[in-house]
DNA sequence: GTCCAGGGAATCA
DNA sequence: TGATTCCATGGA
């Protein structure tokens, strides 16, 4: 594959840190390189991000097309996130302190298809490892390209994945969740779930409910696909052991945190955030995590 | 050796 | 509905 490198910079960007979008847990295929810099890799773009204050520096391979119609796609850059931030800051101090830690987070549109298998690799499953899993399928199923010198490798199709078996999987370290990725594929190639018509699909619930059909997609998962990937939609509150873990803490104080119904923080979540709740759970996990 | 990780599915009350 | 248990794997 040829190399044909494009550049784009961006000026007095507010609401933008590379480390807050990139490390607050909403996605796995970018990683921080010795000068700060960020690398990685979405659709068929391979990307080189540098960021000195509000300029952000963006070099590398578009073969979607053009590197700012690209940028500007994923990187969410028409919502205007500083009116976001205004409204939960109202809501209380525990949001302020949340909020002001993770003011660079914005929430990436991301393929559905990745986004699905990605969160249903993440099932009690750590960060470094979802990643490397996901790199290794990358790896092995995805195409190359090549940029100053190194190979990346796009996140495969259905289809690159159709005739992948369960031993495979197995073999790259997925654990119980190959069974799940596999069925997963399945359901989606014969649409039994149809991936465009849950993008066309406005009511976040049916939506959910789809999502909920696949093999390894929970209410946790089918949530953080709805919120992380292009579907976006806001008002979804997924709910890991992190986030029981800030939500008990801050709000509901039970001496025992496993004991919090899920329900309990569903409820709390909505009345306190509205439709805004996938945002707040954002900068919530994100700060209590770090 | 033990515990935990951005949970889900199967099983049982 | 709600609670328990098992599920591979790798790092702390």
């Amino acid at each position: 594959m040829q190399e044909q490198i494009q550049r784009y910079e961006l000026k007095n960007q507010k609401s933008f840190k590379l480390k807050d979008i990139f490390e607050c847990g909403q996605c796995f295929r970018w990683n921080e390189e010795k000068d700060g810099s960020y690398t990685g890799i979405w659709k068929n773009n391979v990307m080189n991000i540098t960021q000195k204050g509000q300029d952000i520096f963006f070099e590398g391979i578009c073969l979607d097309g053009d590197i700012k119609d690209e940028v500007s796609k994923y990187f969410d850059l028409e919502r205007n996130y500083e009116e976001i931030k205004e409204k939960l800051l109202k809501i209380d101090e525990n949001m302020q302190i949340s909020v002001k830690y993770g003011e660079g987070i914005r929430i990436l549109n991301q393929d559905l298809w990745e986004t699905i298998i990605s969160f249903i690799i993440s099932a009690n499953n750590n960060i470094p490892r979802i990643k490397g899993i996901i790199e290794r399928i990358s790896k092995a199923y995805g195409k190359e390209i090549k940029y100053k010198g190194k190979s990346y490798y796009t996140f495969p199709s259905p289809e690159e994945l159709k005739d992948v078996t369960i031993k495979e999987y197995r073999e790259l370290g997925l654990g119980f969740r190959d069974v799940r990725l596999y069925e997963t594929m399945k359901m989606i190639l014969d649409k039994k779930v149809d991936l465009d018509e849950l993008r066309n699909n406005p009511n976040t619930l049916e939506v959910r409910e789809k999502l909920l059909t696949l093999s390894g997609v929970g209410p946790k998962v089918a949530d953080c696909i709805l919120l992380f990937s292009t579907l976006k939609r806001f008002e979804v509150f997924p709910i890991d052991v992190w986030v029981r873990r800030v939500m008990n803490d801050l709000y509901i104080k039970e001496p025992d945190e496993k004991k919090v119904n899920k329900k309990k923080i569903e409820k709390l979540a909505n009345d306190k955030f509205g439709d805004l709740a996938g945002m707040a759970q954002q900068y919530l996990f994100y700060w209590r995590r770090e």
